[in-house]
DNA sequence: TCTGGCGCGGAAAACCTATTCCTTAAGGTA
DNA sequence: TACCTTAAGGAATAGGTTTTCCGCGCCAGA
């Protein structure tokens, strides 16, 4: 089923047929008709490879995780499809699983398909070595950024979804607040505890860097975590979390020794991650960094770059506070 | 850079710079090795849009989601990633978000794409509209089955995972057990619950169809119904649950009334969806479907199909109990 | 009536690669 | 020495589409 056979059907060369259905050309009306209806009932589509081979434009881009399509992935391909797809772009998945020869044929692969671009994002926001591409097509960086080179990278405002999340428990009178994390080898959790300290230093209340409790990305850390802080700090009355699943390990460990949530302690997340923020009993206030607008953003600059604009360095995306049962107002003297 | 300045920096002809890359034809040693060292040097990589024009075959399949990429067409879609990927093929990722008008667009784009081949993949097991794409390439259904055709469809064996569910719990002693699970309207939750009430009917434990929980796949709805169930039995010693989330709820919802897990009731989930199962405390058994396996076996059928064999008809996957903590052996009379 | 212009549609090149067929030269045999 | 065989590599074609250029016929104006 290719033009030829709807050029013969509508009695025409391929060349008018063409013509008649990408509205170019002069053609007598009744041709492009009797053209477009032989190509509906003979359910023609045009070969997009031919295309792309002619046009020098495949159409195509790549999508590069090492998260293996993870939680932090998905969103940010939700995003970039969007912006994408709208630009008629399909998007080739491929999934490193963190293994450099599978990137590397992965890249090789993309090379040969000749992708207009490539979207690379990663876990977290962890620097990595740049994709090596040549001058073959532009690179995108989301959720993570190049060691080397300025290839554009769209990144969420970790610091800032600290200290908004500081500023909210200031807001509702908190003044003793703890805060547990993940690894302090990861650059998230070291900005969003930098952001924290700042804010609430800036308000007058004492936070030292050394007092975070830096652990693993997950609820077991939460509950032993809990622990811990209620030792050292028996009069917290806030914990900001550096995920939601450690504030949903901390929320246990805090009910465990006692306390309620909000009532005497105040507990907030970050990520926004559905079934964990909004599963948790009551239902968590936590930090949205807006993954999906982190993904629509990279598609849209990776589609800028293809139609030859120029676009360098980094760019944040503004987090969102989304406030939910766990920090309701009131305070510790509140309802209790 | 194409094969025709390979063969002029190799000083050959653009043919016999192709069979010196493919292996193919009678040429020297000494030409070969002139071409490919001018392959390297050039940094030259095959254009895949003229060898797939050229051969009929575009080493690309589709992969159809709508379940917005997310729990369950993840692992789906890594499993059949790696069994296309080893065949070399390229995997354009289509996400629906449920609406037939985008299915569509995402269909004849396919189509204009000469994908080999489409995998399709839902929510859960539900039954789905058969997807349209003439005679054009062969569609593999995964974790969801076409209403109409018999084109083939992999899916897990819920009603087995239930029934080895049952079995466990009935093998650490329990005898009282209750089922809680999401909306009944989900083949999948009554699959399950059939296999549950089979296995039990069978050890000669009472239980009723009309007992099972149906709610919503939600820990609130676990939560809830907890209670729900102790008020009307309160001797229950194990409950299974339709999905981890639900369990996790559960096993809130009893700890509130002052069970103790896995000692005065045992809980077993359903997904082994790891950040839940795992983050819990104690860590739940569960039902893993194995939807990677999923994922490659509907790889492996499409790349079947692709080769030119007949594959039809539905093909389940056995699921695999995961025992962790929550259903420890010793029973209510135990350490307790 | 002849010419210029315009409306319409056809022919061909281009994109890149793999493959089939063909040419050339060299070497061997009768 | 003439013919045949074989090795080696070149030329051409196919694949599907778009686009540029060109030609044909008709109408209007001189």
């Amino acid at each position: 089923m290719t033009i030829r056979d709807v050029a013969a059907a509508a009695n025409v060369s391929v060349g008018t047929a063409s013509k008649a259905l990408n509205g170019q050309g002069r053609l007598r009306p009744e041709t492009r008709r009797r053209v477009t209806e032989a190509a509906q009932r003979l359910g023609f589509a045009p070969n997009v490879l031919a295309q792309g081979l002619l046009g020098g434009r495949t159409y195509t881009v790549g999508l590069l995780t090492t998260d293996s399509f993870g939680r932090f992935s998905i969103p940010v391909m939700l995003g970039a499809e969007d912006a994408l797809g709208a630009g008629q772009i399909s998007v080739f998945m491929c999934d490193t699983r963190d293994d450099p020869d599978r990137e590397q044929r992965y890249l090789d692969r993309l090379i040969s398909r000749r992708v207009d671009g490539l979207i690379v994002t990663g876990r977290r926001i962890e620097p990595r070595p740049a994709v090596d591409v040549g001058r073959r097509f532009p690179v995108v960086y989301a959720m993570t950024q190049p060691l080397e080179g300025d290839d554009p990278a769209i990144l969420p405002d970790d610091e800032g979804g600290g200290a908004t999340a500081a500023q909210h428990l200031l807001d509702i009178g908190r003044r003793r607040i703890g805060h547990i994390t993940g690894p302090e080898r990861f650059l998230a959790a070291r900005k969003r505890a930098t952001g924290l300290s700042h804010r609430l230093t800036d308000a007058g209340v004492p936070f030292a860097l050394a007092d975070v409790l830096y652990g693993e990305w997950s609820e077991r850390w939460g509950r032993e975590a809990a622990r811990i802080l209620l030792d050292t700090s028996p009069d917290t009355d806030a914990v900001f979390c550096g995920s939601d699943q450690i504030a949903r390990g901390v929320g246990d460990g805090l009910r465990a020794l006692g306390r309620r949530i909000p009532d005497d302690v105040a507990l907030a997340g970050f990520d926004n991650w559905a079934p964990m923020a909004l599963g948790a009993d009551p239902p968590l206030t936590t930090v949205d960094v807006c993954l999906e607008q982190i993904g629509r953003l990279a598609g849209q600059h990776l589609l800028a770059a293809i139609g030859g604009e120029t676009v360098r360095g980094l760019r944040t995306v503004p987090a969102r506070l989304v406030v939910r049962e766990s920090t309701r107002a009131g305070g510790h003297s509140g309802s209790g």
